[in-house]
DNA sequence: GTTGCACCTTGCCATGATGGCAAGGTCAAG
DNA sequence: CTTGACCTTGCCATCATGGCAAGGTGCAAC
């Protein structure tokens, strides 16, 4: 009794199911590391204290996490995370806003994913011209080393 | 030929052939500001300079500037481009070892796509089941917000 | 020959997600 | 009381890139 007195918050935390940040980091798969990250860019709400300072999470903090942890595995950029949690906190959002967003990001990925294709078919092409073997030539040093600008050419 | 060992003056060099390094930017599509950084990280190798500092490139240092932004355009690593300058520079090279690296590259690439099509399957089908309305009712958010995540499990 | 503009130099700051380390406080158990 | 685990803040580093600032240089026009 005069000790829960002492440190009231921390003992009734663990009680009232609050978890400090180690034990937020486990349950949400973010680490501790981030956790305060999220925090200072104002994806995570200013959490509770206790009077020594340590940070207390609540059932509801940790279901956050770990949605930003799954947004982030899909890709997510950390201002379409922000406006993703915007839309789960309110009530009165619309499907099609969200809808909107996971649009634009599928765009965004198939553009990055064709330029990766791009870049490999090109490489392939030129490794399958490769002999790969103990001679010096090689058409994929050759390709690199061609002068003039093949992308952008406009100084002169 | 090695660099000029005695400083010359810019218009003594411009004469010979050399450029400044705004010359050398537009020459080979590489930032001034890249330039300088390729040289500090040991790509580039230290450039001979005029008296007043000015740093001045052959024909050579553009090629080889050249070669590094179409390595950088094809997405090869820092270490991967100082990989193939240096076969570049070697004639007693194997094409092997240049395929290698490109074929490493290529699998590298295969990887990161495989990667994003995945996220961009998830999120493509989840989007197809979004209504895109006024309603709230999202699967999109509904998937990012399931409880429970496949590393890890509940605060024990 | 002076002025002015464009260019050069170095160096520091910032990005963005992430980890690491250090110094110091806190807590729980022996 | 001691110990060890965990918390706090804060700074450093990555990596490629751009931006800015302060100060020197080159060249052409007046």
């Amino acid at each position: 009794m005069p000790r829960e007195a002492l440190r009231p918050e921390l003992a009734q935390a663990r009680a009232g199911g609050m978890a400090n940040i180690g034990e937020a980091a486990r349950a949400s798969g973010v680490s501790a590391k981030m956790i305060r990250h999220y925090e200072s860019i104002g994806l995570m709400p200013a959490v509770g204290r206790t009077f020594a300072g340590y940070r207390l999470y609540s059932g509801k903090d940790i279901h956050r996490l770990s949605f930003i942890r799954r947004a982030r595995a899909l890709g997510f950029s950390t201002p379409d995370i922000a406006a993703l949690l915007g839309l789960w906190d309110n009530r009165r959002r619309s499907s099609a806003q969200v809808k909107k967003l996971a649009q634009k990001h599928v765009d965004e990925l198939a553009e990055r994913i064709a330029q990766m294709q791009a870049m490999q078919r090109t490489l392939a092409a030129l490794a399958a011209q490769c002999h790969g073997d103990e001679r010096p030539d090689c058409p994929i040093l050759d390709d690199l080393a061609l002068d003039g600008l093949p992308l952008d050419d406009e100084e002169s």
